[in-house]
DNA sequence: CACAATAATATTGTTCACAATATTATTGTG
DNA sequence: CACAATAATATTGTGAACAATATTATTGTG
C-alpha cells in the first residue's frame, strides 16, 4: 500500500526527496545562531571540522569530503581569509593547487565550537538511537547519489 | 558504542546534519538537468506541486507547506510569474493577501512533470523499500524540527 | 470612530550552490 | 623541447535561503 504504483506521483507527501530538503533547511536555520556567535556559517563550519582534523587541505581535498566544488568554496574560503580563520596559499610544488590551512585565530576557535553538537542537541528532542539510526540511512543515500556504491547498503541487513 | 561521549564530537562522520546537508545537494544537482527541461527549480517545482493540488494558495500557505517564508516566496513567485507559470493578485477580501494561482501554462506543464519522479528514480539505485523507510524518518525529524511533537515518533518508545 | 496591536507580504543585504566558462599550471606524447 | 591534453582553481551570472526590517492592511480595545 506504498507502493509507487497507487496515488499520485507528484503528491508532495510521496516525495522523498522534499523531507530532505526541508530538514537541511530547518537544520541550517537551527545552527545559523548558534553558528554566527562564532562567526561561522554551517559550510565554515564544516570547512573548520575538516581543517581541525588534518590540514593543509586544498581546495579540491575539501570539495571531496564536502561534495562541493571550487565554484562555491572558492568565495567560501576567501571570505574565511577575510575573517581571519583559515590561510590560503599557492602550493610551491603544484602552483595549480591552493593549501588551505588553519591559523591561530581559527585553531582558537575550536574549544568554542566544542559545545556546538550538544548545544544543537538541546534544541531538538530526539534520542541518540533514532539519530543515529537516521544519519546511516542518509548516509547511504548520500553514498549512493555520490556513486559510491561500495557504501550504498542503507538498511540491508 | 555509538554513543556521543566515546570520541570526538567535532568528527566530520559523527554529524547528522552533514549527511542530510549533502544528499539535500546531491538531490538538487540531480534534479536540476530534468527540471530545467521544463523551465523549473526545485523549489518551484515544489511551489508546483502545491498549486496542482489545491488552487488559490496564498504566500502564507505555500510558505506553511513548504517550510519557507516571504522572504524566499516572494522573489520566487515573481520569478514564476515572469515565467508565465502563476498569477499573483492581491486578494480583494484580503488586501494583505496575495493569491498565488496557477495559469494555462502552469497547468498544461503538469503531464510533462508527470515522470519526473520516474525519471529520476532511475537515476538512483535504492529499492522502494528503503526508499520509504528513509522518507518516514527523515519526516519524522522535520516535524520534530518544526515542531510538530505530534508527528515526532520516529522511534521513541 | 481613533489608534495601538497584529498580520501578511515585500524589501534589503549577505551567503551559499550551481552550471558554464575562463585562467593558469602540469603532464604526456611525439 | 613543442604543444596538445589534462588538471586545479577562479570567475560570472542566476537563483535560492535567511535575518532583519519595512510597508500596508486588518483587528481589537477603548
Amino acid at each position: 500500500m506504498d507502493l509507487p504504483e497507487d496515488g499520485d506521483p507528484l503528491d508532495l507527501d510521496r516525495q522523498v526527496c522534499f523531507p530532505l530538503y526541508a530538514a537541511s533547511n530547518l537544520l541550517n536555520r537551527l545552527y545559523r545562531p548558534i553558528l554566527a556567535e562564532l562567526g561561522l556559517t554551517y559550510p565554515q563550519y564544516l570547512v573548520m571540522l575538516v581543517l581541525w582534523k588534518q590540514t593543509p587541505q586544498t581546495v579540491g581535498s575539501l570539495g571531496d569530503m564536502l561534495y562541493l566544488d571550487s565554484g562555491t568554496l572558492t568565495p567560501l574560503l576567501k571570505r574565511m581569509e577575510t575573517t581571519g580563520l583559515i590561510s590560503r596559499t599557492r602550493d610551491a610544488g603544484d602552483e595549480r593547487r591552493v593549501l588551505i590551512d588553519v591559523t591561530a585565530k581559527g585553531r582558537a576557535l575550536r574549544s568554542a565550537a566544542e559545545n556546538v553538537p550538544a548545544v544543537l542537541a538541546a534544541g531538538i528532542e530526539i534520542d541518540a538511537t533514532s539519530v543515529a539510526q537516521l544519519r546511516d540511512q542518509v548516509r547511504g543515500l548520500v553514498a549512493i547519489l555520490h556513486g559510491d556504491s561500495k557504501n550504498a547498503d542503507t538498511a540491508s541487513s
